[in-house]
DNA sequence: GAATCTATTGGGGGTTTCCCGTAATTTTGG
DNA sequence: CCAAAATTACGGGAAACCCCCAATAGATTC
C-alpha cells in the first residue's frame, strides 16, 4: 500500500480497527492501538485491536490519568519505547492491569501532533524476546512513524469536517482577517496588509464574533481555532 | 508569526548542514533544507544544503510571506509533495525565483510539530523525471518522516535559548485569567469574578502575552489553545 | 427583478485595553 | 536563607477596540 496516498486510508470509524489489524499483520505486531484527542474541540477517538473489555476497564479505572505512556507522550515528540519508561507506581498499576487483559509491557508509542493542539498516539505491542523486539522496532519504526501521522491526519480531518458541518460559515474575508488577528495583528495592521480601511476590518471582526457567538475577539479567535477554521498564529 | 526575525537570529550550526548533506547522499536527493520555529520562544532555525545566496534572496524578498510550502505546512500534518500545491500567483513567484538559484520545483516538505507550538519543516528536492520522483519518494518517505522528527527534536532541545523558553510556564493565576479571557470575559469581568482589581488582571494578561511571545491578547489566547494550556471558552 | 448576503468605507463616541511607571506582600526555588 | 518570581494593587495617558448609525456596489439567490 502506498503510505503517502491518504485516499487509501479508511474513512469510516468502523474501519480504523480493521486498519490497525492490518498494521499488526504487516509489521508482525501482536496489538496496535490509536488514541487521538483534540482538546480544543473536546473530542476523543480511540481504536484498538484488543477487545473492548480493556478499553472499558481503562476508562472505568481512569487509567488515562496515570498512564505513563500518555504522560511521556505529552511532552515528547520522538517515539517512546515502553522499556524506557520509569518503573514507578503508576507504571506498575497500569501494566499489571494490562497484563491481566493479555497486553504485554513490551511496546512502543509514537506521538503525533496537529496544528490545533490535537495529539495522536499510535501504540504497538509484541510479546517476544528483548533482542527480537529491538530488531523489529528498528526495522519498522519509520513506517510506523508515517502511519501514525497519516492515521492521525485522517481521523482529525474527518473530525474537523464533521464538526464544521454544525458550525457557522465565516466568509473567506472574515476568516482571513480573523487569521491575522490570531497572528497578533491589530485592526490597523490588518487594514494595511489587506489594503483596506481599518474600519472595514472592524466590521468583519464584528460579524465574525456574531457568527461565532463570541463576546470578544479573543474568544472568537479561540473558538475559531477550536472548530478548526483557523490555526494559531 | 514573523519569519523576518531570521535576520536577527543568525544561527550557524554546521552540524546540521553536514547532516542534511548526508541525508541527500543517502536518499539520492539534490538538496535538503530544514526550517524550525518556536513561536512561543520566538526562535527560528534554518539549515540548507544549497548556497546562502538563496537564503539571502529569500529573506530580502520576504518570500516567507507567500511561500506556498510554508502556507501549506502550517495547517498540514502530512508530508506535502510540491506537485500538489496550487499553481497560483505566489507559487509562480517563489518557484521562478528558486529556479534562478538552481532549485527545482520538484520536492517534498514534511512538517513536524512539537508539544509547545513549535514547528519544523524538512524539505528535499531532486531534479528528475516525474516517475522517477514518485518512485523515490514512496521509497524514502518513511525514513524522511523519522528524520524530520529526529532533526526537529534535536534542534529544539539542543538550543540553549530555546531550551529555557521551550516550555513557557504560565502561573496558575495567569492560566486562570487567560482561560476567562478565552471565555469572552473583559478585564473588568474577570476582576469581579476573581475579586481582584481589573488592573491586576491586566498585569497577568500582559505577563501571559510576554511568556507566550504574543503581541495581543487574541494571539496569546490562540497560542495557549494551540499549545493546549487552555481550552476555547 | 427584488431580496439577500458580502465587502467596502465612513462618522461619532464611549469603553477597553495597553504601556509606562511604582510598590506592597506572598510564594517559590536554588 | 536569600533571591527571584508571583500576586496583589494603583494611576495617567495613549492607543485600540467596540457599538451605534448610514451608504454604495457587486454577487447570489429566490
Amino acid at each position: 500500500m502506498d503510505i503517502v496516498d491518504l485516499s487509501t486510508l479508511p474513512e469510516q470509524d468502523s474501519r480504523y480497527d480493521e486498519f490497525l489489524r492490518q498494521v499488526c499483520d504487516k509489521y508482525e505486531m501482536d496489538h496496535a492501538a490509536y488514541a487521538g484527542m483534540n482538546p480544543a474541540a473536546g473530542t476523543i477517538h480511540g481504536h484498538v485491536t484488543y477487545g473492548d473489555d480493556w478499553k472499558v476497564h481503562y476508562q472505568e479505572q481512569g487509567l488515562h490519568l496515570i498512564d505513563p505512556t500518555l504522560h511521556m507522550s505529552q511532552r515528547s515528540i520522538a517515539p517512546v519505547d515502553w522499556s524506557r519508561l520509569e518503573r514507578g507506581k503508576d507504571f506498575q498499576r497500569v501494566f499489571r492491569d494490562a497484563h491481566d487483559f493479555g497486553i504485554p509491557d513490551q511496546g512502543i508509542t509514537i506521538p503525533v501532533r496537529g496544528p490545533y493542539g490535537d495529539i495522536g498516539l499510535l501504540s504497538a505491542t509484541r510479546e517476544c524476546s528483548r533482542d527480537e523486539w529491538k530488531k523489529l522496532v528498528s526495522s519498522v519504526i519509520s513506517d510506523l512513524q508515517s502511519l501514525a501521522v497519516h492515521i492521525h491526519d485522517n481521523v482529525m480531518t474527518s473530525d474537523t469536517i464533521s464538526r464544521m458541518l454544525y458550525h457557522p460559515t465565516l466568509s473567506s474575508r472574515e476568516l482571513e482577517i480573523l487569521q491575522w488577528a490570531a497572528a497578533g495583528k491589530s485592526q490597523q495592521d490588518i487594514g494595511d496588509i489587506l489594503s483596506i480601511s481599518h474600519r472595514t476590518v472592524e466590521v468583519h471582526l464584528r460579524s465574525s464574533r456574531e457568527k461565532l457567538n463570541a463576546l470578544t475577539t479573543p474568544q472568537a479567535v479561540g473558538r475559531a481555532i477550536g472548530i478548526g477554521l483557523i490555526y494559531p498564529g
